[in-house]
DNA sequence: TCATTCAAGTTGCCGGGGCAAGTAAGATGG
DNA sequence: CCATCTTACTTGCCCCGGCAACTTGAATGA
């Protein structure tokens, strides 16, 4: 229970093998997603979760801010991505005329003709890697502690410790 | 089931919802373990597994290839990896006298001082993120549900495609 | 024995992301 | 109305990692 966990420094074996399987996970899941969207439609899975975001809202319009804390990214690495989507004419960025501190991006039909084109593929790997191996009361264990910890892992970033 | 998962080119509401913790995971996970690592130990989380990861060998000694595979890791990446680490006198390189194809990588005892004062605060890190928010059931089947993925993952990436 | 093949490791080049500093727009307080 | 502060965003610099090409050492086969 909580107690015990944050009074020994060390891991029980236990805790060692769930902690193994999930680095295995958070590092070779991204190289495996990235590797197929590269190959087959050009972005990486960073890239394709930002532009899924945006195909998903009203209007396929929201502030960058918004967007960044959404897609669990920083403020320059959106940026930087954005500046990649204009280049290909995928979003455009106009000030928000409510508050002009703010960006507005807006998907594009050539970057909603990119997230159509992308998505079956990748959804197929994403089926394929996660959610074949697991029964559904697996998956839906898988969700219920996944979703905790990325509450608290999200929680950290946006207060700034790490 | 398995074989609806594959048919349909979407996810259904449930693997929405798990899709997204496990990304929010994924993506901001290492950046929360990178950011501590990094501040506390001038280390990334990556390359305190690795350290990690030799130091529990006999003779804390593997074999490159060998250590690239359990690590997650591209050759290349790791043998980037041991420059830095050869420069900081962390580890020696040196061909396997049985096969020299090979190349044996050693911890140093200044090596292992740095995993032993960087563990603790690591440790402690992913305690709080990852199974503090957890009550032990939820541990098990994250541990069983990742297992698997993970086992989907590491032949995903093994046999090239991805 | 020597040519071919194969696997382990390294190197060079390029692109992406973090951080810190800079810019700009609105809020706040005298 | 102006100085200051805060927040959103961008830019520059640097490091890291992927990929592809190269080098080297061992196995295979005639």
């Amino acid at each position: 229970m909580g107690l015990m966990d944050t009074q020994s420094p060390w891991l029980d074996d236990d805790q060692q093998d769930v902690w193994q399987a999930l680095l295995t996970v958070v590092i070779a899941l991204p190289a495996a997603l990235d590797r197929q969207l590269q190959r087959d439609a050009g972005i990486s899975n960073f890239e394709y979760g930002v532009l899924a975001r945006l195909s998903m809202t009203d209007e396929a319009t929201m502030r960058l801010s918004d967007l960044a804390r959404e897609c669990d990214s920083t403020q320059p690495r959106l940026s930087k991505v954005m500046d990649r989507f204009e280049a290909r004419d995928w979003v455009v960025r106009r000030p928000d005329p409510t508050d002009g501190r703010y960006t507005l991006a807006t998907l594009t039909d050539a970057g909603r003709e990119k997230v159509v084109a992308s998505a079956p593929e990748h959804v197929a790997q994403v089926k394929r890697l996660v959610f074949d191996p697991l029964s559904a009361a697996q998956r839906r264990h898988l969700g219920a502690a996944l979703t905790r910890v990325a509450a608290t892992v999200r929680r950290e970033l946006e207060e700034g410790r790490g």
